[in-house]
DNA sequence: CATATCTCAGATATACTGATATTT
DNA sequence: CAAATATCAGTATATCTGAGATAT
């Protein structure tokens, strides 16, 4: 494991950027410490995912599957899901239906799309990987149920205001397609 | 731009999560969080990146380097604090040098050692991009003054937990090596 | 006919493993 | 001699661009 850096660089970097008064210093804090959080973490966790021969990007596209009712989407969804290229879809699912994890089934409506699903060998590994990762609580550690309550919120306004995602329509209940 | 999703999907899954029982849902909510938040920003600055001829990798390095006293590190240190293989600050390294931006010079001490600076481009490069980013805040959105630096302190919880950093020794002050 | 969906071929970038030369 | 530092060769993965086949 990588040696600890001595001080806080998003600190660090914030105290310098604001004395140059180049203004937006919440938002270089906010997003340096996304970054860096994010790798730190994904460092953390990565011995966890070899165990299970994953990649993060095999991970990612495993884990939004088993969330998914019927464990199964459309190809183009997944790819704007997971804000890779189509090219790395097909990429992705290649590998990971050689693995048996997933399988391309056809679109029921549209001829020209494909629709992957969960195998249940994929849908096992996913709840192993997960039970994994959440035994460990994936390497977050020092915030009470309320600070992370707090962060999850936080950061919810963060990706609904960079367009990740935008609020169910209030009308159709339970319909999430 | 990719389609935002109809519904927030951390929220989804942590409620699928709990259901099932599984433990550490905050924790989950959280590094889901951090991970999406992430790959949004990513994607939504990368046409900035791009303009300025550089990936993610190479803008953290320059970005390292910027905010450093002397804009010098040496190779190991960028190995530990990007959290990346020493294999790969040699390749990123190599490319910056290629542009001009970095150059390697003898460690002072060590002479097994070199350490990497910045070059007046470089540090002209890295003012630029920084600029342009935080004329966009960064792709950050919708939070307040109040909220970004509860995020921020929160985000500091996290990285501090996952052993990124350790405190300044509190003793030497303004030594930062 | 314009658009959407998916795939392929080819190129580039990133990052790992394992090995090596040099220095501490 | 053991450990640290940086690099190289080779490999795997991921991602993009541009083109093309099929369907809407």
């Amino acid at each position: 494991m990588a040696r600890p850096i001595p001080f806080d660089p998003v600190e660090s970097f914030v105290e310098d950027w604001a004395e140059r008064g180049l203004g937006a210093e919440l938002s270089m804090a906010a997003t340096a410490s996304i970054m860096r959080a994010q790798r730190v973490l994904l460092d953390r966790n990565a011995a966890t995912l070899r165990r299970f021969g994953l990649t993060f990007p095999r991970y990612e596209a495993l884990v939004l599957l088993f969330f998914q009712p019927g464990n199964a989407v459309p190809m183009n969804r997944l790819s704007d899901w997971l804000l890779v290229h189509p090219t790395s879809v097909t990429n992705t699912v290649d590998r990971l239906e050689d693995d048996g994890f997933v399988r391309r089934v056809p679109h029921p409506t549209d001829r020209r799309a494909l629709v992957v699903e969960l195998t249940d060998s994929g849908r096992e590994l996913a709840g192993e990987v997960l039970r994994a990762l959440a035994g460990e609580r994936f390497a977050i550690e020092g915030l009470s149920d309320s600070e992370l309550r707090t962060l999850v919120r936080l950061l919810g306004k963060v990706r609904r205001g960079a367009g990740e995602f935008v609020e169910e329509a209030p009308a159709a209940v339970g319909s999430r397609r």
